[in-house]
DNA sequence: GCTGGCGTTGACGTCCGGGGGAAGGTTTAC
DNA sequence: GTAAACCTTCCCCCGGACGTCAACGCCAGC
C-alpha cells in the first residue's frame, strides 16, 4: 500500500504521514521506486496514534503504545510504559479540568454579583411604580 | 506615574503595557519628555486586566470591561457588554470542561480495559500456585 | 561630565504542536 | 501522452502574550 491509500483508509493526509515518518513514530519501508510501502500492521498502528490523538494524546504520547503493539503486543496498551501515559494523561486532565472548574467558579460569582448590582442600581433609580400606575 | 512604578505596582512588565498600549487597552498620555504618565486610574484598569486575565480571559475580552470603567462606571463589569462577556465565557467554560470531562472518561475506560486485559493475562500465564508451593 | 538607571521606538524571537503549501523533479496509471 | 500520485526540501503558519535586543534620549547623583 502506498501513502495515499494508507492516508485515506487511516482518514488522514500523505503529509501527517511523513510528518510521522519524520518523527519517527511511523518508519516506512521503501519500495524499489523509492515510494513509502505500508501494510496492514502499519494501518493498525496508525488508528492507534489517530484514537489516541482523539483522546487529546500528543504525538510523543502516542509512542509507546506505537512501540508497543510493533513489538507484537496485541495492544497498544498492553505495555506498562502505555499504562503510565494513561495514568499520567488523566492526571494531567483532572487537573485541567479542576482548574477550569475554578475559573468557572469565579467567573459565575463575578457574573452573579455584577448582575445583583445592576439590579440594584435599576431598582433605587427607577423607584418601584405606585400600584395604581399599572396597567 | 511613571511605566516601570505602574508595572511593578501592577506586578507585570513594562513591555505589557508597552503591548496594551499598542492594542489600544490602556493608552496612556504623555508627559513633556515623550515619558508615558498614568495615573491611579490607569492603575485600576490595569488591575481589571489582570484579574480578568487570571480568570482566564483573552485580552480582547477584557476591553468591554476598561472601557466600561472608562467611561466612569463604578465597576467593569456594569456594562451589558461586560456580561456579555461573562455570559460567552461561562458557556465557553462549560464546553471545554464538557469536552475534557469526556475525554477523561474515554481514557479512564481505555485504562481500565488494559489493566483489566493486563491481569487476565498474568492469571491465566500464570497458573495460581499449588497452596504447597508457597513459602 | 560621567555613570547608571530609567525611558523611547522598532523589529524580530519565542514557545508550542501539528502539520500546510509550493517548487521542482520522477514514476505510475489509464 | 498526460494527468495523477509520488518523491524531497524548504519555508510558512496558527495564536497569544509577551521577551529580547538595538540604538538612542533623559535625568539624578557625585
Amino acid at each position: 500500500m502506498r501513502i495515499g491509500e494508507l492516508a485515506e483508509r487511516a482518514g488522514t493526509t500523505t503529509r501527517a504521514l511523513r510528518y510521522y515518518e519524520q518523527l519517527g513514530l511511523l518508519p516506512a519501508r521503501r519500495a524499489g521506486n523509492g515510494y513509502r510501502a505500508y501494510d496492514e500492521g502499519d494501518l493498525r498502528l496508525l488508528r492507534e496514534i489517530r484514537m489516541l490523538q482523539d483522546f487529546g494524546f500528543g504525538l510523543e504520547e502516542t509512542r509507546p503504545f506505537v512501540e508497543c503493539l510493533r513489538a507484537g503486543h496485541p495492544e497498544g496498551d498492553s505495555c506498562p510504559a502505555s499504562l503510565e501515559v494513561y495514568e499520567r494523561k488523566l492526571a494531567e486532565l483532572d487537573d485541567c479540568i479542576a482548574r477550569l472548574q475554578d475559573a468557572r467558579a469565579r467567573v459565575a460569582g463575578q457574573f452573579e454579583r455584577a448582575v445583583r448590582a445592576r439590579d440594584d442600581l435599576a431598582a433605587s433609580e427607577q423607584p418601584p411604580l405606585c400600584e395604581l400606575a399599572k396597567e
